[in-house]
DNA sequence: CGCGTGACCAGTTTCGAAATCTGGTCACGC
DNA sequence: GCGTGACCAGATTTCGAAACTGGTCACGCG
């Protein structure tokens, strides 16, 4: 248990460190003195720097998708594509690693060795995956606009993310004051820009037509939590991946 | 006649370099040598090197304005932020000089002196200004949605617009392959987030009492036109206050 | 006389080699 | 057997010298 114990400090360590002094700075020297061990210690656990710190990059994102995980199961609102990434953006926001990593960006990933490099691609890839056969769901069950296609629905919400995260830092000045807002405000965005409209309807009859058999849901509450059953496998899945890609950087 | 021929050339050599090498390495040698000029011709015209590439921008930027004034003109619908945005993304698109500023973003302006930076500033902060009097024309005429707040509606048009100009470098692997299509998706985000929606309403009635004496218009074409003779002089402003900041670089 | 020019200057950037630092290893010893 | 820090090769920083570049201006051509 010992074991454990030690590479959680040092996870800590680089993560307070990579805030700090962004991945250029960061030295395993360094980590290894804040995280009281000895520098041939973190080697012991991880194969090399960037193994390391993608790991921090990992846990963070990791992090946030338990929460965004709980959020949903004691919600299924939560799975609406206006909710998920309101919940997102300010997990984000909270969480200083994942803020660095857009904020610095070119900083914090410029300097990535090439299998680093190419994890972070394949990550990025399967969440692409992910974020895509989450769409079809929804729209199986009525929950996301149909006027467009899904492709196109996806760039819209990468696009809009991409804005109000890059906002936080190029907007800065005009932006308004909490976090709260500026999450409101990206999640009204995404809502009239993606989910499906439901005031209109009397938030009563959903969607269009169920293809492939998917049961017709009779009220949005029904949709929701019968969506959520398609849903919570994809985040789990998510999650594996990302807790599997962890371990395969580790030392033995 | 000679004199305004020779500035013309300066500045598509500067436009054509700036482009082709980013900020950093255009040079006032190879400019005049690209302009057939004597390097001492290039300071007759422009005050200094920052003074000629702001030209530059400003110049990219007035053209991008101008065809926007002539849409706007030819059809009062362009008036709509949705509409407004499209075009203004298409142009975008289209004027290499103004991708490069946001492609090379730190390249091209990170480099500027103090001066230019102000001036820039400055500039942008004046269109912030223009941007919010427009948002504020329209809803007056009950073309945009009223259940946000002012400055929050344009948080989310600036943050949007950057996630789709960004998206153009970050997520180019993804993006659907036409510039248009792109260009329509950015729209009908702006127009389901900001534009007030009328199709629901049969597209008759418009919007909420406008207030401080604005005489209710009784169909949306009817608000359009008569919105778009308070929106103009805006860009009439914008693009005057575009040309004095040019001309102040000006020798003479 | 006036406009255009390129040699010229001062300040900045680039270059290159020496000096320093850092990721990663491994023989040691607790 | 696990943790450690001295050690090494390669990368990065440093720093003075060399090269370049923005900006000026005395010249001379028309």
């Amino acid at each position: 248990m010992e074991r454990a114990e030690r590479g959680e400090r040092i996870l800590e360590a680089a993560g307070e460190l990579l805030v700090a002094w962004g991945y250029r700075r960061v030295t395993i020297d360094e980590i290894a003195r804040r995280a009281a061990v000895g520098k041939g210690t973190v080697y012991l656990h991880w194969k090399t720097k960037d193994a390391l710190l993608l790991a921090v990059v990992l846990r963070a994102k990791s992090r946030s998708l338990h929460a965004q995980l709980a959020r949903m199961r004691a919600d299924p609102r939560e799975i609406l594509p206006s909710r998920m990434m309101r919940g997102y953006y300010l997990d984000f926001l909270a969480e200083p690693v994942l803020r660095a990593l857009y904020t610095d960006d070119v900083d914090v990933l410029g300097r990535l060795n090439d299998v680093a490099k190419k994890e972070l691609a394949e990550l990025m890839a399967f969440n692409d995956g992910i974020l895509l056969r989450y769409l079809a769901v929804l729209r199986e069950h009525g929950l996301v606009r149909t006027d467009i296609d899904v492709r196109h629905q996806q760039y819209v919400l990468m696009s809009t993310a991409t804005g109000f995260f890059m906002a936080e830092a190029m907007l800065a000045d005009h932006a308004p004051d909490t976090p709260e807002v500026r999450a409101d405000l990206f999640a009204a965005t995404i809502r009239s820009a993606v989910d499906m409209p439901v005031e209109g309807f009397g938030a009563r009859a959903v969607g269009p037509p169920g293809r492939s058999g998917a049961p017709r849901a009779r009220t949005v509450e029904e949709a929701l939590v019968a969506a959520r059953r398609d849903v919570l496998p994809l985040y789990e899945q998510a999650e594996e991946y990302g807790a599997r890609e962890m371990r395969r950087q580790l030392r033995g």
